[in-house]
DNA sequence: GATGCTTACGATACCCGTAAAGATA
DNA sequence: TATCTTTACGGGTATCGTAAGCATC
């Protein structure tokens, strides 16, 4: 038994048990890895895949139950270079954050600048990326940390905290009859064609709730993956749009107005996120101490 | 990064890090020991050992915790193999066990042959040392269980649960003076040659404490690891007797009396110890609820 | 001087990748 | 037929053990 097996089992089940692509992914031969799980196989003496033919089609129960014990062993020997990593080079690293296109643009960069005075020799690699996306690649231990307000929850192997909570806004151009209302209510913005997030998006999801709650089918003619698109639409004319309030900055987008909307829809809760027993190093314990000391609060 | 080098580090501590020993419990050449740490180190860019010239002293700051790693690493390992053990050989394999004399002798042998009918192909290993002893046999993973009366506790190391309590039972020859007292108290006993257990084995301490709670030094003429040379010098007339209630066997033992001195002595709790994060075959676990189900009730 | 660690070096076994053959969809 | 896996085989590398050289006690 050796890594390079483990690492090959591991990987057969992120590539859907197809060799080929493990071995793409694992820059060999596949004739390395077929080899590789067969001597593992007859070493352990018990199958770990099951066939059909010579395809593989996934895994046996004693392979599950041993791609399990592979994880964690793979997990601890990247702790170990890990580790390795932080007591040479003291304050120099990687650091890989996944997010969404609302944090990145938004929310990170005061936290990333007053990162790079602490860190200058930490390079930074910034995923970005949808909700799930983000919790695969925090899964594959590709990036370190995950931010994003959905889908976080309810994962096994994250540990996950809050950062800060925000309402969702609505924008309208300037001038705009919405303007002139003190609180306008659902009714009155769902009579505006509707411009807003994703599915699955920068709570998307609250905002459909807020008004199927009260029976209103609002006419969202278009979907945007960020804030900016959105923005671009709504000025020009093509209807009022629904966005992250801390995606609105009054200085820039002055062809814009925000509506004191904070009361019609349920808060968002943006949370960061870490794989489960992977040790990290001290600068990124430190970035998410940045994290949590400077929330953005919302408007 | 291999396993050969993970397992010469979790032995270079075990060995007390001389690497001769090391190479000869790893059956291998102290050579390759040597080279095999260095390359370690290099890969890793830092130097787990404490040096004095060419002799290694012990783990640097990064080292222990890198040896804590390895260890897990280690375990899981080991884990796998016992799974695949577990799924090939049904009921066949081994069972190791280190426990006392006394547990050994007196209570170990029904559930023992109990446990033989279950799994008549499972090979039983039974150590048979002192507390200390146990809880090493079990840290370095030698054997499967421990079961002993003290030590067990406050070892982070070990999953510890109660089997059952007992008490020390004053033993005479028959027709001592001792037996026409209804309840001989600790005062009376103190006034005849004792003969019990050595420091540290089956509850000594409690027969220690008991007297000098009561401000009474008892007239200790010898100590002895299991209860039968106890018992041979109390019937040779050397003293009266103090062990384990269970060790005493009113058939065989005809030439002795017991005293039912249960109100005298604190009561003692003999314990099971397994190694946390070690998977165990199925039969294992059938062992333990033998021993749970079973309790052999103290007199 | 005895013990213990390192380095050098040759034999071996292991791992990898190319290529061909066989299986599957 | 195109894709995928296994098997065979050769080249390269890593590992291991013997032996010699040194440091430590």
């Amino acid at each position: 038994m050796n890594f390079q097996q483990l690492r090959i089992v591991r990987e057969t089940v992120r590539q859907n048990f197809n060799l080929t692509n493990v071995a793409n992914a694992l820059f060999t031969s596949q004739s390395g890895v077929s080899k590789h799980l067969k001597d593992l196989e007859d070493e352990l003496g018990l199958d770990l895949y099951v066939r059909k033919g010579k395809r593989l089609l996934g895994l046996t129960e004693p392979g599950k139950e041993m791609a399990v014990i592979v994880e964690r062993i793979l997990q601890e020997t990247a702790n170990l270079k890990t580790l390795a990593d932080e007591y040479n080079g003291q304050d120099t690293g990687e650091l890989a954050i996944a997010t969404t296109h609302t944090q990145a643009r938004y929310t990170l960069p005061t936290i990333i600048s007053e990162f790079r005075k602490l860190y200058p020799r930490v390079h930074l690699k910034l995923y970005q990326s949808g909700p799930d996306e983000i919790v695969q690649l925090l899964r594959s231990g590709k990036v370190d940390i995950g931010i994003a307000t959905e889908a976080l929850d309810q994962e096994q192997e994250l540990t996950v905290f809050p950062l800060y909570s925000w309402h969702h806004s609505v924008i309208v151009p300037r001038e705009h009859p919405l303007t002139l209302l003190e609180k306008p209510d659902l009714k009155q913005i769902a009579s505006y064609p509707i411009i807003t997030y994703h599915e699955g998006f920068t709570g998307r999801s609250k905002v459909e709730k807020a008004f199927s709650q009260q029976g209103i089918e609002p006419d969202i003619v278009m979907s945007a993956l960020d804030a900016d698109v959105i923005k671009s639409y709504v000025e020009l004319g093509l209807g009022i749009g629904i966005i992250a309030s801390m995606a609105f900055d009054p200085n820039r987008d002055k062809t814009l107005q925000m509506l004191d909307t904070a009361h019609l829809f349920d808060e968002n809760i943006t949370s960061i996120a870490l794989k489960k027993g992977r040790v990290l190093r001290e600068y990124v314990n430190r970035f998410i101490q940045l994290c949590s000391v400077k929330p953005v609060g919302g408007l």
